[in-house]
DNA sequence: CGCATGCATTGAACTAGGACAAGAAATAAA
DNA sequence: TTTATTTCTTGTCCTAGTTCAATGCATGCG
């Protein structure tokens, strides 16, 4: 027992303790709970650390997890019908990301690629642990409701957007509402994200940077 | 009593027993529930019949439903910061309908009209009802979901498609989607759903015709 | 250190789809 | 049946955004 307690693994107690609060701050966004049902949530995750440009998920797989993202930054997205990369979403700390609404229920394949952008650390959440978890604390099935609520007026916001939006609103917009991310990620990616072609997209800025 | 079993009152009765069961076997879609769960469901169901051209919700109101359309149609738009309405879903039979992901938990008012297209009857549901019948019937908070995942799944394939495809692919596809749709409302709402102009949906069509 | 591969910028030519206008058809209303 | 209102079609012109190339800039990597 005395080796357990060294100056390498008080350090580690405190790392994993300050994650946990951190997922378990992000899931009592609007729901309450108590330290059990909490307990019982951090015992069914999964810590994970993943090199950059590592692929999470790929299209014609099923998506088995959904993945909270402690540290670092990932892009999902699909290849169109022409080859085209469209990112339908970047989750960086504290975001979820997972092909959900396709893969997990529907049980089909999915058809999208996940990927991270930089190294990242994630609590993987697998469905048969959900399950489990609702079933121990039935609380979470509203947590997940919420979180789920919550993805869908994001993806109707961007809907709104890509239809009624020029260019350069969508660009001024999303370097409003994402102002880190326009640092973190490659530009091409951005223009990915806004719909618009890379070329497209340098024009807008230099017309913007001229005002 | 006696006058309760009239010719008018015992077809009524087999007419709202159809009703409920309409409803229930939607909900029944991805959880089974017992006859006594059901039952609760339906007591906090309110049965409403409104005209066509009605506006269920407008722009800067609260939505405090959910409405399930037991028959008829209904489309949900908003107006664009240059005045254009933009049609977001259009609901028929067995369709639910609401402005949820804004309005009622995030207890912001709405953005979005919902407008009857033709007479309908629907199940209204309000934010207690649903209260209640989670606190009653927990097993219904997985049913709603399940529900907003499929929403969402919808709506990001409505995104895909709007970024990805040319008005004539998306318009194809609507046609194969939603073949019901094409035949009950007016060419100038499906271009709206689409994302283009009524005018040259019009072309895109009388080319299909030549073809 | 030099080299390669990816990334951003710029320009010129092109196109999908929009805006506007004016008629034709259809539906509703009276 | 006539009139009014909404919906659909068609044509012309116009623009936001694309495609394709070429060039300069970084950033990793042996």
């Amino acid at each position: 027992m005395v080796g357990v307690f060294n100056k390498h693994f008080l350090p580690l107690v405190s790392k994993i303790k300050t994650l946990y609060s951190q997922i378990n701050k992000n899931i009592s966004r609007y729901v309450s709970f108590d330290q059990q049902e909490l307990e019982i949530f951090n015992s069914l995750l999964e810590f994970k650390t993943v090199p950059k440009k590592t692929m999470l998920l790929q299209e014609g797989e099923m998506c088995n997890f959904e993945a909270f993202v402690v540290k670092g930054c990932v892009r999902k997205y699909y290849i169109d019908d022409n080859g085209f990369e469209v990112i339908l979403q970047f989750a960086i700390e504290n975001a979820w990301v997972s092909d959900i609404s396709f893969s997990i229920y529907e049980n089909k394949p999915s058809r999208v690629f996940i990927e991270t952008l930089e190294d990242c650390e994630f609590f993987m959440f697998s469905p048969e642990s959900k399950e489990e978890l609702f079933s121990n604390a039935p609380q979470f099935e509203r947590a997940f409701r919420i979180l789920m609520q919550r993805s869908l007026a994001v993806t109707q916001d961007r809907l709104f957007n890509t239809i009624s939006k020029t260019a350069t609103e969508k660009y001024l917009e999303f370097l409003e509402h994402y102002p880190a991310l326009s640092q973190r990620v490659a530009q091409h990616y951005i223009a990915s994200y806004l719909g618009i072609s890379a070329e497209f997209l340098s024009k807008i800025r230099t017309k913007i940077a001229k005002l």
